[in-house]
RNA sequence: CCCCACGCGACUGUUACG
């Protein structure tokens, strides 16, 4: 455990391969040994690994627990591997391992990192019938599970739910709706339950850091900054001491308001109250710039970026491409888009669309089709903005025949048009 | 033998490619 948390997984491995090797009759590994160790695959970031750790546990004869299920559940999760959790759900049952809430917590999230919001409920409702209580860990992980398929109805009458048999909603409650508010652009709704938490009774419920900044990336999704601006503030008057998230957050939502300048100022005061700007802050500045047609200052916040010594990744280079060709800077989005590649930065469809809207934009479908060939070879197949990128250059370029063409192309290859 | 202690598990926010 130690070790796993030291991420020194090589380590980890040595010992257990260690005591393996030691092992003799009531001595060797045990569950909690390979607990552990899945554990520390975990808390490295492997949890591949940690479900391998699980399969060599069980075929030597060693018998999971609850502990080994929520573990191996949070693989799934973390891979998105909702079959795999379910899968491992049923296996569960096979070992005779009674599932409490920690189980069910881990089996639902694990269901909602891979879009299987019914099946969370599902098993939600099961838990329930058998005559269990969720408790609220439970709850929230279920409301995590609207948040990432964007239910924001089913959320809220979780919520309710909640209220109405007796359970306290605690502030990760409500800050787990409100970011599926946000994420479905309902505001409105948003700023009610907002309301609602400050006029709670609950000591459990107060806006905190969290929910201001999941309000922010609300007044973002619908371009509010205005909101935003106000809402920063009365945080900060409120004593909630802003962190770089929250400012983060606030960077953007300015950048998507047209107020480039403003973006600029936030990180200017972000650097005089000490805070650290980490690689989020640099691209969400370079892309709030460039989507204020500031493509100077944005090759300076490059600079900048990389003077402090961070490494621009590919965040930072799908937004100076795409910062680059709104100011129709077709060569230089080329030059860096080469660079990006020189650095082994992965390239993406999304870094190849911003180019191809950069030479579109600049009037150079030509370029912009070779572009396309290229991301073809390379092996990426070109999605929806892929085309639109492309078809905005040829319309710019009049190329009506060739975009009917292109048009046919990309309905043959399953591309739905929107 | 009993008690206690120790070791392994769960929930929320920031950069969307046209």
């Amino acid at each position: 455990t130690g070790l796993g948390r030291g991420r020194q997984m090589d380590a980890c491995f040595r010992l257990l391969r260690e005591v393996q090797a030691q092992a003799g009759p009531g001595r060797g590994p045990d569950v909690v040994t390979f607990n552990a160790m899945i554990g520390a695959c975990l808390e490295c970031g492997e949890p591949a690994r940690a479900l391998e750790v699980y399969s060599e546990m069980v075929s030597g004869g060693v018998h999971p627990n609850g502990h080994t299920f929520s573990s191996v559940l949070r693989s799934a999760g973390l891979m998105g591997d909702a079959k795999r959790a379910m899968g491992l759900f049923q296996e569960l049952r096979g070992w005779g391992v009674a599932a409490d809430e920690v189980t069910y917590s881990c089996l639902i999230r694990a269901l909602a990192e891979g879009g299987e919001w019914e099946a969370a409920f599902q098993h939600f409702q099961d838990l329930q019938a058998a005559g269990g209580r969720p408790n609220v860990v439970v709850h929230n992980s279920l409301l995590t599970a609207c948040e990432r398929s964007e239910q924001w109805a089913a959320a809220l009458q979780v919520l309710r739910d909640m209220q109405s048999q007796g359970m306290e909603p605690n502030n990760i409650t409500y800050n787990t709706v409100l970011s599926t508010l946000a994420k479905c652009k309902r505001l409105d709704v948003a700023v009610e339950l907002f309301e609602e938490m400050k006029a709670s009774r609950s000591p459990a419920v107060q806006p905190d850091l969290i929910t201001y900044s999941t309000l922010l990336t609300g007044c973002d999704r619908v371009g509010r900054w205005e909101l935003a601006m106000e809402l920063f503030q009365e945080m900060q008057k409120k004593g909630e001491e802003a962190d770089v998230i929250a400012c983060n957050a606030l960077i953007s939502v300015l950048g998507k308001g047209g107020k480039g300048g403003m973006a600029l100022q936030v990180f200017e005061d972000m650097k005089s109250m000490w805070m650290i700007a980490d690689v989020v802050t640099y691209n969400t500045l370079i892309r709030a710039l460039g989507t204020c047609g500031m493509w100077e200052e944005a090759l300076q916040i490059l600079q900048d970026m990389r003077d402090v010594g961070w490494r621009p990744d590919h965040y930072t280079y799908v937004a100076i491409i795409s910062a680059l060709g709104r100011g129709r800077q077709v060569e230089r989005a080329l030059a860096l888009f080469q660079q990006a590649v020189t650095e082994g930065v992965a390239v993406d469809a999304p870094m190849y669309n911003a180019l191809v809207a950069a030479c579109s934009r600049s009037g150079q479908w030509h370029w912009a089709e070779r572009e396309v060939e290229a991301m073809k070879k390379a092996g990426l197949q070109p999605t929806v903005a892929t085309y639109m990128a492309l078809l905005d250059g040829l319309r710019r370029g009049a190329q009506g025949d060739r975009a009917l063409e292109v048009f046919v192309e990309l309905r043959g290859e399953a591309i739905q048009p929107s």
